[in-house]
DNA sequence: GAATATTATATCGTGCGCGATATAATATTT
DNA sequence: AAATATTATATCGCGCACGATATAATATTC
């Protein structure tokens, strides 16, 4: 298929629009547990891992410092996490999560089926999803990795 | 695969990711054309069809107006388009191409096959992308059929 | 045809995302 | 060990996204 200036036709959009919409999608699990969908980002990488310094986020969810710092301090002041500098490095700062940002997770544990059924259709199946997980995988390590250079 | 609150097996995020990273790509080259991303998906529908009515635009890239009213004015005032009440229809308002907004269309042309190129790699190819437009397209409709109820 | 509902667009406030820049701490070089 | 470079995080400014609300024009109902 040879690209042209159509809208349809490229990749960009669909992938910018499902984000969105998926998103959106999201944004009623996640009010009830008073969380934005980054935020929520946040917490699912703290879940697996606790006591993490920022550029282990950074890392995790591709984002830079000036977007996690912001979003960190707001989670702070929520009381879900704390920020507190490496004692071996001063220039880190550990992230850890509060008793109430580990209680969150319970609540949280029937978000990932709940949203996974939104998203199947006739059109869709579950091995259909995985094997767009698997693509947009490598697509990313393919854009991340000629980041790096 | 039974989904968890693991980052990595999600749908979510990998799309998320997907999109940010692919803008990012983009913007080297809409640069010399001194748009934003969101901008150029203006100037896209614009080019496929000119005059038409703001809902047109919400419509074609599932935004709202309260996204695309301000797109909209940024892109008159860099004089690419025009805002002008319907006639037959005063609460419509149409949004037309400038001579400037039709000429930008050729700067534009070598973008989607630059891009595609940037895309490709030996997991991933043309047709693996062909693949994951096709489903995502379908994901988008059904996200967004539901949200018409 | 006046009252009400609907439609189309705009405005406001908040939280991202990100390029550019700043700052402070550690590492490296000389 | 003083100068320089690098690393880790933070700050600033701007343009999205989007929920909530407002406003004006047309349609519908009574």
């Amino acid at each position: 298929m040879e690209p042209t200036l159509k809208l349809a036709d490229q990749i960009c959009f669909p992938v910018y629009a499902a984000s969105r919409l998926i998103i959106r999608k999201y944004t009623p699990y996640l009010d009830e547990l008073g969380l934005s969908y980054p935020q929520y980002l946040v917490m699912l990488v703290l879940w697996e891992e606790d006591q993490v310094p920022v550029s282990f986020i950074v890392q995790k969810l591709l984002l830079n410092t000036n977007t996690i710092t912001p979003l960190l301090q707001r989670l702070e002041a929520m009381g879900m996490l704390t920020r507190k500098k490496s004692q071996h490095d001063e220039r880190k700062v550990i992230v850890s999560l509060t008793a109430k940002g580990r209680k969150l997770k319970e609540q949280a544990a029937t978000i990932p089926s709940e949203m996974a059924a939104c998203l199947l259709s006739k059109e869709i199946t579950a091995a259909d999803l995985g094997m767009l997980v698997n693509k947009l995988n490598q697509l990313i390590a393919t854009l991340n990795e000629e980041d790096a250079s």
